[in-house]
RNA sequence: GCGUCGGUGGUCUAGUGGUAGGACAUGAGCUUCCCAAGCUCAUAGCCCGGGUUCAAUUCCCGGCCGACGCACCA
């Protein structure tokens, strides 16, 4: 059994995540997590609020997952989100038909010509499939359009769709959230919610799944504005894997800083360097393993329709490395496609520091005089005039101008063009935002963090499996036992699981079988801590046992009248203020004699 | 979507043309008490549909699901 095995095993026995609808044979790309999985996602997503959104200083919004048709042509993802498939009658195989046509002609970009015609072009140039050989002329082309859609309404009328990215619920209410942000750029806008993707061949798990979760953030940045504030994140260490070494067919990554990356023009954008700094923090963080973490720099064919600049947070998971977010500069793509299709001004009006004023000729003609004398031509004249105020305004000085119509030559009184040399202030522009977009998949960030904090080890010849996750994250923070139901010590085991239940925090209370097993299944879903109350609680100092999940080490902590002391340490330790080992330094507590060290040495 | 292999209690598995056995886990009881101990009892299973057959979990076909490879991944 491979350690993949074991995870999976675990995440279906311990009820972290298991494919859905079992019941009916499962549908695949669909996933159910379990009372801890689903705790410790929320905990995920609270950690990725609070350090991108919270510290930041953004916005969160919960837009709707099914939005009408029209806001899917404005994205691109009606157009752009189609595989045009050509299945091989000779071997099965299926191919993107519009690369086959590119591949073999000239024509560039065969997906904007419709599936009929690549039908017909693949016929007209003889195509054979590359995979065996066969005629593929005449074998039709089918678009498959991986977004969900349905109908909005009864009848169908009114399509709509599930939406394939979260964004587009951030960008459509562009208007009203600028408003909200009192028009001042830059600003955030973050949103964790569902996406769906109706993938053709869901995989791995929770890696590529139908319906999944993403927690993306929308940075509205001036164009020409000032950069970020990288005093924080410039000595940041990043492992990079940039298009140099990828085409190099190099595996080495380079070793640098956001602020030399930077420097040096390995990373173009200093917010895409801002972010993958805080990134690489917080994953750092919630306990991805940085041995098996990079960023890795998209090839120039990779990149989205909208992207100019892009990376990936990739981690190792099962051997291969998986995109787990995104860092993307889309650019003034997605509004200006909104603000086309919608009508509606998606841009922020930015005044000039000092209102710039100009001078400038300007005509008003009297249409009530040239109305009457040139009938349906009045307007051609109004446009001649204007065009010769603008070009020279030195003709006006008379008393009256000349002007050509179809040849023909007018005259006009000045006193009627109203013409002057008139004074202009602008005071500022509208500007289209510029969207620095980092975009997580927190289904593949819960499948970092669960893989990377698999352990296996061995505590007095007994082999145990356990999840060293960050107690921040964990679903389950303390277990609370009592050594044996009886002499009072069940009672006095509630009263503290009662007590840390009030406090907030995630208990499991557990009498049953041996104190061994109730370690270990404690183990196996990552709760960090177990407080045992044994007879020295209820007949001694009041004292219980702690036990530290990951080096199995117990101490003795003050539990009686000063519960309360013991309650705040926890509070700092799942906070993230402080670690295990402070927490006992700072409560005074020894290691418990005798058991100095459980976990075997040399175990793996 | 194609190909190969697979699908037996919650989990891991043995086995069979006459409807199944183990281990672990789970629950109850006894016992023990700080790291998956022991004993007793209990709960619980042949992925779905069709075919062949007196009889199918087993053989055949199709589907669903999974692993891997191919294709795909805006």
């Amino acid at each position: 059994m491979t350690d993949h095995d074991r995870l999976t095993e675990l995440a279906t026995r311990r009820g972290f995540y298991f494919p859905a609808a079992g019941a009916y044979g499962g549908v695949a790309g669909f996933y159910t997590y379990g009372p801890q999985g689903a705790a410790l996602k929320r905990n995920v997503e609270s950690a990725w609020r609070d350090r991108f959104l919270t510290r930041e200083d953004h916005m969160e919004v919960a837009g709707p997952t099914v939005m009408p048709e029209p806001v899917f042509e404005a994205s691109g993802h009606l157009d752009g989100f189609d595989d045009m498939i050509l299945e091989c009658p000779g071997c099965g195989a299926s191919h993107r038909a519009d690369h086959l046509v590119e591949d073999n002609t000239d024509i560039e970009d065969a997906e904007a010509l419709g599936t009929e015609r690549v039908a017909e072009l693949i016929a007209e140039h003889d195509l054979e499939c590359p995979s065996c050989g066969a005629v593929l002329a005449g074998e039709s082309v089918t678009a498959f359009n991986l977004m969900f859609g349905t109908n909005i309404g009864p009848g169908s009328s009114a399509p709509g769709y599930l939406r394939p990215e979260t964004a587009q619920a951030i960008f459509v209410e562009f208007p009203r959230l600028a408003e909200y942000a009192r028009n001042q750029l830059p600003f955030g806008v973050g949103q964790i919610g569902t996406a769906y993707r109706n993938e053709i061949s869901p995989r791995r798990g929770l890696i590529r799944v139908r319906e999944f979760t993403q927690a993306e953030l929308e940075h509205f940045v001036h164009p020409e504005g000032a950069p970020p504030d990288l005093s924080g994140v410039a000595e940041t260490s990043l492992s990079l894997y940039p298009i140099d070494s990828q085409q190099a067919r190099s595996a080495e990554h380079v070793e640098t800083t956001v602020g030399e990356a930077l420097e040096a023009g390995v990373i173009g954008s200093p917010w895409i360097a801002y972010y993958l700094g805080i990134a690489k923090e917080w994953y750092e963080h919630v306990g991805v393993d940085m041995d098996r973490f990079r960023f890795r720099q998209h090839l120039p064919g990779e990149r989205a329709h909208y992207a100019t600049d892009c990376w990936d947070a990739e981690a190792e998971l099962g051997g291969n490395w998986i995109e787990i977010s995104g860092f993307s500069t889309r650019g003034t793509y997605d509004l200006s496609r909104h603000a086309d299709h919608s009508g509606e001004s998606m841009t922020v009006f930015e005044p000039y520091e000092k209102p710039q004023t100009t001078e400038r000729p300007a005509v008003d003609p009297d249409m009530s005089y040239l109305g009457p004398e040139f009938g349906d031509r009045a307007p051609e004249v109004v446009a001649a005039l204007k065009e010769r105020a603008a070009e020279e305004p030195e003709a006006f000085d008379g008393e009256e101008i000349e002007v050509t119509i179809d040849g023909e030559t007018h005259a006009i009184p000045m006193a009627i063009t109203g013409f002057e040399i008139r004074e202009e202030t602008i005071s500022g522009e509208h500007v289209t935002p510029e969207v620095i977009e980092p975009s997580f998949g927190v289904d593949r960030v819960f499948a970092t963090v669960f893989e990377h904090a698999f352990r296996r080890d061995s505590v007095e010849g007994e082999e145990r499996t356990y999840l060293s996750l960050p107690p921040e994250l964990a679903p389950t923070f303390v277990g609370v036992f009592p050594l044996m139901d009886k002499d009072g010590m069940g009672e006095r085991a509630k009263e503290i699981a009662d007590a840390l239940r009030e406090r907030g925090f995630a208990v499991e209370y557990d009498d049953s079988g041996s104190i061994g097993r109730r370690y270990r299944r404690q183990d196996e879903i990552g709760t960090p801590l177990c407080l045992t109350v044994d007879y020295e609680s209820v007949e001694g100092d009041g004292s219980v046992t702690l036990r530290d999940r990951d080096s199995a080490a117990q101490s003795r902590v003050p539990a009686g009248e000063d519960l309360d002391r013991l309650l705040e340490a926890l509070a700092d330790l799942r906070a993230g203020r402080q670690t295990v080992a402070a927490i006992k330094e700072e409560l005074g507590l020894e290691t418990v004699a005798g058991d100095e060290d459980p976990i075997d040495a040399g175990a793996e």
